[in-house]
DNA sequence: ATGAAAGCGCTAACAT
DNA sequence: ATGTTAGCGCTTTCAT
């Protein structure tokens, strides 16, 4: 059995209000005699007050979920490494739950963080689906990150980057870099599509007339962007550039067309999307606009956390998005 | 306020325990009159149990901690995929804590994940330093994860890979491919270490006298493999095969090479360690040894809630590793 | 400066 | 088949 307040009480002949007191450092009025001598008692038993019985009394867990879709797909473990760095360091631990853009299991995961009664959540939606209906499920103080939502429920959080600007970027840099040609490839989403538009804005500045055969929108993943590319080819479209909704899918784009011998950048530019770690380290390496996860991470957990603790109102909180030129443009 | 046991009690004209034995599926001696009534009415409220109550009760929180190095590293979310899928299936949650390889903040995840009062913990450790130290500290049932801890208490659980026979697999592999100057690069680990034995055993078979200026032992990281290279070259090193410790090295050392015009697999043949996501992806596509990431994780925690519901002992569990003969050999 | 009393929501004997 | 009682370990008035 471990040792609990009552120990320590009996130990230093106090009463259990005092040691409480003490522990919570509402020592305003206790003896600083009393206070050293509980401090050094419980130090040496090695006491851990109960978070169960205390979370029962305060009706506060000290821990947040994050829903996310897959902890598995780079650029989200960046993201959860933020929330945990700023969760911990201040008492707070993470719990996360896998959806797989799955919106039952978005559900199935809303209720088992309501059951374990977490202080605030940090969502990642899926981006199919309707996502409202989940996030008024959410009982407690939620912020949204990475993602827009649009007309959620009130005082409810947001941590993202202007996605729309960032993907106007990304094509507008292979505009400059004289491709006349640009195909996107990138997933739908429900809702305004800030990616496809972001894309759209950028040629159509540039005087290009859209082509929507060189649109093409799969999944965020690698097999996209390779059967993309296999079908533009198929078809005998010409292109020499690529705007991708991700790394991810950049980086199925060079495999394809390193398998048809088509050189990259000479041959065909390609701009992926995130910065995921392996943006960097591909042959060669991956030009693409850099979305600061750590930094979400981190923001969405302080907001939310401010406001737990010190009722401070979640606004919104917009990142700034950086282009990183390197070897594929 | 939440709705509460005491609610739904009132409301069916019945006692909490009635409520409770329902709840917790106690039904033998309830009416199945009551029983049905008693269930409807927490639908209709969407009542659902205080895990705080449950837990300063039970003494059991339903909560594993995962102790790692850090989630943002590939591999590991494979391994937290695998822990969270399988704890969640069965009511459990994961709170995980990174701890960069630090001994000092391992034992701060542990003291941490002791207030939380998790049920278990499984834990990666670092590869330096003392683990044991750490073990100790740690009260719950534990689950060694990935790496082999020679020598801790009795009880705790194991479940790895050989990675001594992986290595010397690979680099087998790397032997039947015809090369004969193999370099290893890896990084050291307290103890035993099966990277660098695994591969020392397999050229000793092959009769190649080894040759310790082609053994660099860094990190396990993409610049490591990199500086390697670099290394080699600048020594005016002959090689012809090298077997990476894991699959960062492994990119790093193809970054390095493509840099130095000299091609793969025709000049120089590269294996890795743990086939992460992107070793399918990289071009050309990794050869490695599969290390089973996600069933670690979900072995483990199978094991571990085994053993807090059902008091099953832990064990040990080897998982096999597997080859994947890709491009670069 | 310290303590007594009450109760958070739940479960586990022990009745009935 | 259902209820009474007690108590998990802690915090929070309210006394003293």
């Amino acid at each position: 059995m471990a040792v609990t307040m009552k120990d320590i009480a009996k130990a230093a002949g106090v009463s259990v209000v005092t040691v409480s007191k003490i522990v919570n450092k509402q020592d305003r009025y206790i003896s600083e005699e009393t206070r050293q001598r509980v401090l050094e008692i419980i130090k040496a038993s090695g006491y851990v007050p109960n978070s169960a019985a205390r979370s029962l009394k305060t009706k506060s867990s000290h821990t947040i979920g994050f829903i996310l879709p897959d902890i598995s797909n780079p650029y989200y473990p960046e993201i959860a490494r933020g929330i945990e760095d700023e969760a911990r360091s201040r008492g707070y631990a993470m719990i996360i739950c896998n959806t797989d853009n799955d919106v039952e299991e978005e559900k199935k995961a809303v209720a088992f963080l309501n059951s374990k009664m977490v202080d605030g959540v940090i969502y990642t939606h899926s981006i199919a689906g309707s996502n409202n209906k989940i996030v008024k499920k959410i009982e407690t103080p939620l912020v949204v990150v990475d993602r827009r939502v649009i007309g959620v429920r009130e005082g409810v959080g947001k941590v993202y980057v202007d996605t729309e600007a960032a993907m106007h970027t990304s094509t507008s840099h292979l505009l400059e870099k004289g491709c006349k040609h640009i195909a996107l490839i990138s997933a739908p989403h429900n809702g305004f599509d800030d990616r496809v538009e972001g894309y759209f804005r950028a040629i159509k500045e540039a005087g290009i007339r859209r082509d929507n055969r060189l649109v093409y929108l799969g999944q965020y993943d690698v097999e996209t962007g390779y059967n993309a590319i296999e079908q533009f080819v198929a078809q005998g479209l010409h292109f020499d550039g690529v705007s991708c909704g991700n790394d991810l899918i950049a980086l199925g784009v060079m495999r394809a067309l390193n398998k048809h011998k088509i050189r990259v950048p000479e041959d065909v530019k390609v701009v992926g999307f995130d910065d995921i770690a392996f943006a960097r380290i591909s042959t060669p390496a991956l030009t693409t606009v850099r979305q600061p996860a750590y930094e979400m991470g981190k923001k969405a957990a302080e907001m939310i956390i401010d406001y737990i603790t010190e009722g401070k109102q979640m606004g919104e909180c917009e990142l700034p998005f950086a282009l990183q030129v390197r070897e594929t443009t």
